[in-house]
This record gives C-alpha cells, structure tokens and sequence, in this order.
DNA sequence: ACGCTTTATTGGACCGTTCCAATTTTCAAG
DNA sequence: CTTGAAAATTGGAACGGTCCAATAAAGCGT
C-alpha cells in the first residue's frame, strides 16, 4: 500500500467523474446526484482518500486554523485555560494549532512565525509575556488575543484578564481580617501580572496603615520560584505570619518551604495563593487563593477573537473580570 | 497596510529579479549573488513578506511537521513529556502541531484526521489509549510512536514504555519491606498500562503469599479518580495500611482522602503514587512514587520517529525503561 | 415532441511555492 | 578579442485542491 497518497484525481477516475464534482461531493454539497455522491463515496474509501489540507488552505486562501501559543505549559492552568479555548474553537468549526513558548525568546518568535507561516486565521497567546513577535503579528493583520495580560494601547489586539489589583487586595483584605499584619509578598518576577499583583499588594498594606510591614521576596511563577522567595520570608528576620504567593504553582512550592521549616500551615502561617488552579483544590493541598475562571476566560478570549475576524476594523477590547475568594485551608487566623 | 499578504511575486518584482530567484534566496542559497541577496533581503523586509507554509509544503510535497496527540493536557506528567518531544524535534529541523485528545473518542478521530490531513510527516501519540484513527494513520504509512503504552505487534509502529510490571512490583515490593501487608490497589481504569500495574501489583503480592490481601478499587488516572477510590479503600473493612495508587495524579487525590478522613499520611497509611511527575516532588507533597524517565522517554520517542521516517521498513521497536522507587514522606513504617 | 427551466457535470484557470532545464551573464585563459 | 566553463538567473510546469463559467442531461408544461 505504499507509494504518494491518492489525490483527488485518482478518486475522480476512479469514480468516473470529473475532479470538480469529487470536490463537490467531498465537502457534502446538495449540488450532486444521489448516485455520484455514493460511488465517490465508495471510491474514496476504497482508496483511503484524505483530502490535502496545504492544497485546499493554498486554493482558498484560508487555513481554518486558529494559532495558540502557551508560555508555560508546565503551569496547569494553561491546561484548563486551553480547554476553554478549544471548546470554542471548535464550536465555530476551526482547529487550533498548539505551539509551546519557552523562556527562550528567540524560540519563541520562531514558533509564531511558523504558526504565522501556516497563515492561521488569528492567534491567541495564554501568558504574561508579551513576545515580540506577537507584535508583527498584529501589524500583519493577524487577529490577536492576549489571555492573562492586560492590553489596551495596541491597536488589532484583544485582551482579556483579571483584575489582578483588586484580586492582590482581596488577598490582603482577607489576611487582614483574619488578623494578620505582618503580611509578605512573594512576587512572580518581572512581568505585567506579576507587577500588578505586587501594586495591589502594596496599595492594600498602605490603605491599612501597614506601610511598614510591606515586604517583597523575589520568586517566580514556578513552583521553585515560590519556594525560594517563601524561604527568604521566612528566614527573614521579620516574623512574618502571613504570605501572598504570586501565584498558585509557586504557592505549592511556598506550602514545601513552611513544612521543610518544620512550621504548620495555617497554624504557624498562612499561605494564599493566586490563580484557582484545579490543582489546589485537592484537600492534600487545600490552597486559599483568588481564583480566576479559567475556562470561560479561555471561551471569551475565541469568542473575542472570531469578533474580531469578522470584523477587522472594530477598536481593541480588553475584558478584565473580577477575581474570586476560594478559601481553603491554608490559611486561619492570626494566633500571635 | 491592508490587503491581501504579499507574495513571493512582489517581492520579486520589487526587487527586479525573478520569483525563482527569490525562493532560491529565501533559502539561503549560495548560488545567488551578493549583490541579489541584498536586494531581495531588503523588499521582503520592506513589504513584511512570510512564505506560504501551505504553498510550500504543497510544492515541496512534505510538511515538515511532526504531529503530537497529548490524550490528557491536565496530567502534569504530559507538558514534561512534550518537552522532551519538543526538544528533539526542533533539534531536527522539524516543528510539531500539538492537538489534545479527549474522553471523546469521536472527537480525538477527528483531531487526528485533521493531523494526517496537514501531512504531517511523523505522528507522536501520548497516553495510554491507542485511539482508532492511530490504526488507519499507521496503514496509511504515517510513522508512529506511541509513549506510555507499550506495543508491540503492529508494523510501522513503534513504542517507548516503562517496565509497569516490574514498576508495580517495585511499589509492593517496596511497602512489604516497610512491614505492609493490607496494601490496596486503586487501579486506573480500563486501558493497557492501568491493566499492566494492576496485574504487578496482584503478581507481587501473591509471591509474598498475601493473596488474601488483594483488594483492588475502581479508580482513574486523575485527582479524582484517586480520591473515589482511596475513599472506597478507606471506607472498606479492610484496614489498609498502605495503597498503591495507579498514578501520581490519582494519588495526590488521595492523599487528599486520607486527610478527609482525620488519617495522616505516612502514619496511619502509607500512599505510593506512579510517574514521577515534578510537582510530586515538592515537600508539601511529597509523594513517594515509582518514577518514569519522562523528559528522555519524549526525546527517544521523537528519535525513533525520525529513524522510522528515514528508514520506513525498519522492524518496529519498542523502547522499554526500568522505573526507579522514589522514596518521599508518603510513605513510612507499618507501625500498626 | 417542443422549447424552457432546473439540475448535474465538466474543463480550465488559479492559489503561492519549488524544481528543473534552459538561458544569459561573467570571467579567466588563450 | 574570442571562447568555453562556471556562475547567476529565468520561465514554466508541477503540487492538489477550489471556483466559475460553460455545457450536458433531465424534467415539465402544453
């Protein structure tokens, strides 16, 4: 059974009838006899026939194909974030085209120009980063959506996020109303989300008068990250007896500091992460966190994008929803 | 900057040379001279010009795309997988086109069709379930690998796997060494590789002479799965004293039953995950497990692939690795 | 049986590349 | 200069589909 893979033109002798009516028939038109549509039915599977995605995108100067590049596929989030994404994509008769970014930035230009290459019809980034590729993207008057980040000045670009100033303060608020003040921050590294998160952090210790106690311990969006930056805190000299972990993956990674440390969570301190991810959900980990919703954010953010397909011109919208607080059990009052 | 995206044609014409000489520079030919180079160098970045991925694998009749079926994007085990398929891939040149499957299997058929139907050259499938469209991808001469299951009959297909058999009995072999004799089994459902451990596991302990002592409870490879079946575990009249969970998923779900039930883990029941998945090894966790090799199981599978592709007649391999006990604080001493 | 409309079918141009054989240009040697 | 070989460039035929205008076949009322 080897040899070149059967086109078109083998189906349509086979069959024999033109190529034109085998396309025809192929794409399930009303437009074909009865008794043509069966018998290129049966020649088609008779050959194996797989129609040629490269020939037909070329002729009809579409590709059906909805790019996606996901900057960190080790954070699960991106996997329910994903879902979202393909459920509606699907729903509108699209594919999705998965590509995974990487701390490498010139890898990662290189892969939304592959996804660019292969024309796909609009691109939704899941991430904190803004790649510069991305840009050209726009420019090039590829559809854009960035999920996570916030984005309003560039034209062609949509965006949907959370409110991440609001949901850092409600961290706070939280903390603070279960009688914590010594509260610190384990920050996500430099980048938008996690410079947002750490201002409402700050502004919500000022509005408190607790100016003094603000702390920020340099960590990242991975769990090591939030390790590293919980073990300073905790090393620190300042008794801290609560922490806001950037996000929830590093939130994990903060839970294994305070055990590694012999302390109790929430007892000894309270950990509150950021994110909802499924994950933290498990009693085995029962992490309090501000929770976004994830899969609709992923829905809206292709809803946003076909909008946007179908009429190019429309101004950029940025969508921001308001976080939630999922309270668990990582963290309880202040003992002191 | 509207309008249809410009053409190798324009390109040329801008240039004042020939398309044929534009794709020849386009590909970094060295039979083009300096002078040209230049010149087509400079209207391509003038007018933003990006070859036509569709235009060019139809030309040059091979796609350069590996595709990648991830059956569960949420398993944390499977973004480490794709890293080392990702790795290896880019390393030769190619890039991959990443669809997920799911419990759908209509739904997977067609994601797969959509992978044959871009021609891809080579297709990577990651999970347990061998799905339908695999069969027909095989027979229709698409070189496949397939991670996790083992397989071994089948022509054209090659297979990278873990010793599950000799996995299991490492888990049971290892709790009977703790002084553990009601160890129960949360199983993984109905597929091959949850068959496999199950069948270590009743192996095992039959050649202990606790046969007796077998018990398995209907599970799932996810967080909830687990958790249903350490629950039933739990709940039962049997006092278990350990449990061998199908996979580390499963078995972060179950921790999370044993905590439910006022039960503290490694004290009163030792659990014992599968996979070796990252977050496992976070102390907060802290999940004793059997551990697969799943970076390097990803690079080998996308190795084979690219000796299959070089070499389509080749007898199909299978790949089996030994998985190594880790041992973390799930798991302790029968005190009972 | 006759036009006339409707329904089926077809050939060929085109989509944006690559490849190849053929042509033009360049250049060193005689 | 001429000449032949090497280097640079080119036109046009693929690749496997879709689309459109044109043609062929069927149906239908009188």
């Amino acid at each position: 059974m080897a040899g070149p893979r059967p086109t078109i033109k083998d189906v349509a002798a086979l069959a024999g009838v033109s190529k034109s009516l085998v396309s025809l028939a192929m794409r399930g038109s009303d437009r074909v006899a009865p008794a043509s549509a069966a018998a290129i039915q049966s020649a088609a599977n008779q050959l194996g026939y797989r129609p040629n995605a490269a020939a037909r995108s070329l002729a009809d100067r579409r590709s059906n194909t909805i790019g996606v590049l996901v900057q960190d596929l080790h954070n699960p989030i991106s996997a329910e974030i994903i879902d979202g994404v393909q459920r509606q994509v699907r729903a509108s008769g699209y594919h999705t085209m998965l590509v995974t970014g990487s701390e490498d930035a010139a890898l990662e230009q290189s892969e939304i120009e592959k996804l660019l290459e292969f024309q796909v019809e609009g691109l939704v980034v899941i991430g904190h980063r803004m790649p510069a590729g991305v840009r050209d993207a726009i420019t090039g008057d590829c559809p854009t959506v960035i999920i996570t980040r916030a984005e309003s000045e560039i034209a062609g670009l949509d965006s949907i996020s959370n409110n991440d100033i609001a949901g850092a303060r409600m961290a706070v608020d939280y903390l603070h109303g279960l009688g914590h003040r010594a509260i610190a921050h384990v920050t996500g590294g430099d980048n938008q989300v996690a410079r947002m998160r750490k201002s409402g952090y700050e502004e919500a210790m000022n509005s408190y008068g607790l100016a003094k106690n603000i702390a920020c311990y340099e960590g990242a969006f991975t769990d090591e990250g939030g390790y590293r930056g919980t073990s300073a805190a905790l090393d620190s000299k300042h008794q801290h007896s609560a922490v806001f972990v950037a996000n929830d993956l590093a939130a994990v990674g903060a839970l294994a500091a305070v055990a590694d440390r012999g302390l109790v969570v929430p007892k000894d301190v309270s950990i509150i992460g950021y994110d909802g991810m499924a994950l933290g959900g498990l009693r085995s980990i029962g992490l309090t966190t501000i929770a976004q919703p994830l899969a609709s954010m992923g829905e809206d953010a292709a809803a946003l994008l076909f909008q946007r397909i179908n009429d190019p011109g429309r101004l950029p919208v940025h969508i921001e929803l308001e976080p939630s607080l999922v309270i668990r059990n990582s963290t309880g009052a202040y003992l002191g």
